[in-house]
DNA sequence: AAATACTTGTTGCATTTGCAACACTTTACA
DNA sequence: TGTAAAGTGTTGCAAATGCAACAAGTATTT
């Protein structure tokens, strides 16, 4: 996964923070962390601590569409933020650094040496989200839970390198029945269904793939 | 919806695809864009006609992820391409060009006084894309074919303004089931329940919302 | 260390959905 | 223009799924 500041010296980093007039939060778990936020664009990094981005459809229901982590990236350019159907929270005390998107055309930063390493990787993280978008709309199109999770386990082996055939799941049951948007009972039948006939192993969250 | 060149000058405009080394190509109906194309990565801009992007799963499975017109873009950027699982064929007669992707930061282009324009535009298509993405992920977590029509009309009438409450679906049914990835029939008949409950009135592909 | 909050597995039952098959209409194109 | 291809509406039936409720296990928190 690449960082915004990849290739970019700790030295340059902060000078280039500076020259975006860039400005950190500390936010306590279970906050909210938008509802004091000028909603014009902005990109915004977690230094560390993670959250979870929700969308609020108009009756009311709730999605998790990410969780991100130390290092992500989300803001006015990956979501819709600015409609104030999704909001933003933490899941524990995280640091988050906001960035105003017209920053980062601003005539200081144009000049300096590291623009489009800077550039490149904004753009290299967009498309890492979108790819990982494109992957769960591949997974929340098959038509049955079966074929959800057969392909959720492939798509993890490759993720982890593949071939090694055991898995560990990077989320808990009750998150990746939420992730393929299935109901978690029905899916653990599933797993039961495909454990008995041959389809995998497993022992906690690895699991072995027989397919 | 953004264009690579918007707010760039005609001339301009050709002036940077020759700076870009772009390089354009016409293709006939149903053919398959990426056979003989280097995949490193690139950025293909379509100038007249549309495709199809089409996954194909480890099982041979194919669904559609996106289907793009002309103006808008793909490549290794919008769609993980490289790895082979993702296909794109024309739906008519269709003209691309293409741009590989380390050309955009060349050192002639950087020096041109739209590369910032250029860049910006890039960014925003690929942002809009991201937004394209979450939708259809927010409509297909929802657990039943009504809730997905329901969000889905919603959104089509956000879209296009909003209030007037008679949207005109820009699929086709059969289109619309494959997008909200549940079956046409069942489709058919969850939405002549919506009319008999009174949600709403359809005429065709005009859907009045009553809801 | 106890209390509380989450996670996991299981099951019966009602509902939703997919599938298959068919008739009819509309559109594409040779 | 006539024929083939694609889109639409309908229905019965079987299968898959969601829901509710519960028990037991793990983590977290105070």
């Amino acid at each position: 996964m690449i960082n915004l500041f990849d290739n970019i010296s700790e030295k340059e980093m902060l000078k280039l923070k500076k020259i975006l007039k860039s400005n950190s939060q500390i936010f306590k778990k279970n906050v909210n962390v938008l509802s004091n936020v000028n909603r014009d664009d902005f990109i915004a990094l977690i230094e560390y601590g993670s959250i979870e981005l929700i969308y609020t459809d108009y009756e009311g229901s709730k999605t998790v569409i990410e969780e991100l982590s130390a290092g992500e990236v989300f803001g006015t350019l990956t979501s819709s933020i600015k409609n104030e159907e999704i909001s933003c929270f933490t899941k524990e005390d995280t640091k988050i650094t906001f960035i105003e998107y017209d920053q980062i055309t601003n005539d200081d930063i144009i000049k300096t040496d590291f623009y489009i390493i800077f550039i490149k990787n904004l753009i290299k993280i967009l498309t890492e989200q979108l790819n990982t978008r494109n992957i769960r709309i591949e997974l929340l199109t098959k038509k049955t839970t079966r074929d959800k999770l057969l392909s959720y386990f492939k798509y993890i082996d490759k993720k982890t390198g593949g071939g090694s055939k055991t898995i560990k799941l990077p989320l808990s049951y009750t998150e990746l029945a939420s992730y393929l948007s299935v109901d978690r009972s029905a899916m653990t039948r599933e797993i039961t269904s495909l454990k008995n006939e041959g389809f995998i192993k497993t022992k906690g969250r690895k699991i072995t793939l027989l397919y």
